[in-house]
DNA sequence: GTGAAAGCGCTAACAT
DNA sequence: ATGTTAGCGCTTTCAC
């Protein structure tokens, strides 16, 4: 592929550099229309596409920002990365994506290499491990913005559910529905505050409702203990009629092990999931989701950071953006799309 | 954020900045041990990263491709991204994503920005509608792999479902269950090869089975007249018991109007689609999907283009590589995720 | 073994 | 109105 620089249409515009830089730039205020045309025809004969990167060595901009998730295929990341480049592209921005795999490794070395490559600013969804790293950046007033989860400690903003109110919001569904003893499994998760702020709320939700908080009906898990977890919990003598999952994982742990025992949901159980990942896959009638309003979150994650990159307003602040769970019933699997739904996939 | 650049470092280390350079790049053959460690402390200290963007303009390689899909809420284009992350990532390439919502000018913006931002090579879902840029870029041997579907006379390779074999099986499907008056439904899409391949898929099947292809039972509609038209077809003095839908837009149609007049699949309709959305999440049962490979499409697309620009063999082929279709039955819609696809999951 | 210098393609302050 | 010039931060050839 030829490569035309500037310095050619110059030539042959038989014109400086620096006008055809102007003329790049759209300042027009002090050009003549006779040089105006020369270059557009000069531009248009050589087939000359600016190189940007040169641009952006010079400028220190790159109108790139990078998107670090957890999982592409989680519905969360996705609809994350779709609104944040829809914002993006309003104003030519480009987003660079990166899976991080929820592993602390690979997340060091992505948000290093976004950085080698110059851009603008990272959101991100943080593992919550790289402490030192993120502390690094808000010290360095690199933009970043968190999305799905805070870092205590750690001086930059973040975007999320309101996982206090998911919390509260999971028990009155069920005690409006008429159960009283109702347990929660979360998993252990390091350094992050969703899974404390969920029970909070459970807590709360259930000394609103005048109900005791009994300690043998929570339980924070390894993933690979949730089914042992809800066995000994259903063994109980007063076994719970009713379970929150606090997050996607134990979800999945909590279904595998109600089709096992042939559980129906909700008359023998009712269960609640708190959604992170996509659970139109397992699409058990009777489950109730909360899911997390990722559209919003995505949109003000990224003109957050995108108004700090235009603004050069890089001073690290620690406000927290918390967006109301939205709960959805599956009522029947027999459930086809509404227009409305079809339409956003369209 | 203090910039320090390989000059400070020099300068910091008494060495040249060329001596920093062979460093950065692991020519340690002609280094003393003493400079070696020198430079390795001064970059430490000086918290020294270096700028890629300025290696980029003068290697006139970034080690970053673009995507461009139609869509990323759509499980394909999750799915393929997600891949050609995963590929990308073995080289330490990175990945631009942008949605062109199947928009032929936004397609067109897509590619010039990402070009002008020397991206080393692109990923694209084409809209198939922008034949001359297609063709320009490989004249320009410009590295290009269309995904999804082939543009009939671009010298572009392509990567995409046998969609011959997918309307075949669909067909053979239903006959395999006693079905045989079989309609196919498709859409009005232009200058693009997937449907009019599906359609021949569709009349092969019937033919080999010794079925005659009966023109009343084969339309080709734009998207709002689906339903017309399959009411149409129902009303004719046979109507077809079983239908194709050609793609996830036409499906989407079928499923509103059945669910409309409270037909039941398969036993009053039997009804197959073919994927590229993701219908997990209408959660029919009854219905069968035939669903595209997108990992092994993804993965070949991206390490196609990965071994173009790493070989720099820039020649422009017109290979098309197929991959088998899967069919997947909704058996019921009482399903939970199996071990091995909640793991993908997580 | 290491350094000097030219250059990648662009921008922008300053001249003219 | 347009040109001159000095970079942006790095790589690379060729000297020493």
């Amino acid at each position: 592929m030829k490569t035309v620089t500037m310095a050619d249409v110059a030539k042959h515009a038989n014109v400086s550099k620096s006008t055809i830089s102007q003329y790049l730039n759209k300042r027009f205020d002090y050009m003549s229309e006779d040089t105006k045309n020369r270059i557009e025809e000069t531009i248009r004969f050589l087939d000359y596409r600016p190189n940007i990167l040169a641009r952006s060595l010079k400028q220190k901009s790159t109108t790139t920002i990078g998107v670090i998730v957890a999982n592409i295929l989680h519905t969360f990341s996705s609809q994350i990365i779709r609104t944040v480049e829809d914002v993006c592209n309003e104003t030519d921005f480009h987003v660079m994506v990166c899976n991080a795999d929820d592993d602390p490794v690979k997340e060091k070395k992505y948000i290093e290499m976004l950085r080698a490559k110059q851009v603008d600013g990272i959101i991100l969804l943080p593992t919550g491990i790289n402490v030192e790293l993120y502390k690094e950046m808000a010290l360095n007033k690199y933009p970043v913005v968190f999305v799905d989860r805070t870092v205590p400690g750690v001086q930059i903003p973040s975007v999320l559910l309101d996982n206090e109110k998911a919390g509260e919001i999971a028990v009155q569904h069920f005690i409006n529905n008429g159960f009283e003893r109702i347990g929660i499994i979360t998993n252990i998760i390091k350094n992050v505050t969703p899974r404390k702020e969920r029970v909070k709320g459970y807590k709360e939700a259930l000394l609103k409702n005048g109900f005791a908080i009994r300690d043998e009906y929570i339980k924070n898990l390894e993933v690979s203990n949730v089914q042992k977890g809800l066995e000994e919990m259903m063994a109980l003598p007063e076994p719970p009629q009713a379970i929150l999952a606090g997050n996607d994982l134990v979800l999945i742990e909590i279904l595998k092990h109600i089709k096992k025992q042939n559980i129906r949901i909700p008359n023998d159980l009712a269960v609640v999931g708190i959604d992170e990942v996509s659970f139109s896959t397992f699409y058990e009638p009777g489950l109730t989701i909360i899911e997390q309003p990722a559209i919003e979150i995505g949109k003000k994650a990224a003109e957050l950071l995108l108004n700090k990159i235009q603004t050069k307003d890089f001073e690290s602040e620690t406000a927290v953006y918390r967006y109301d769970p939205k709960m959805v019933v599956r009522e029947s699997s027999n459930r086809i799309m509404s227009d409305e739904e079809s339409q956003k996939l369209t």
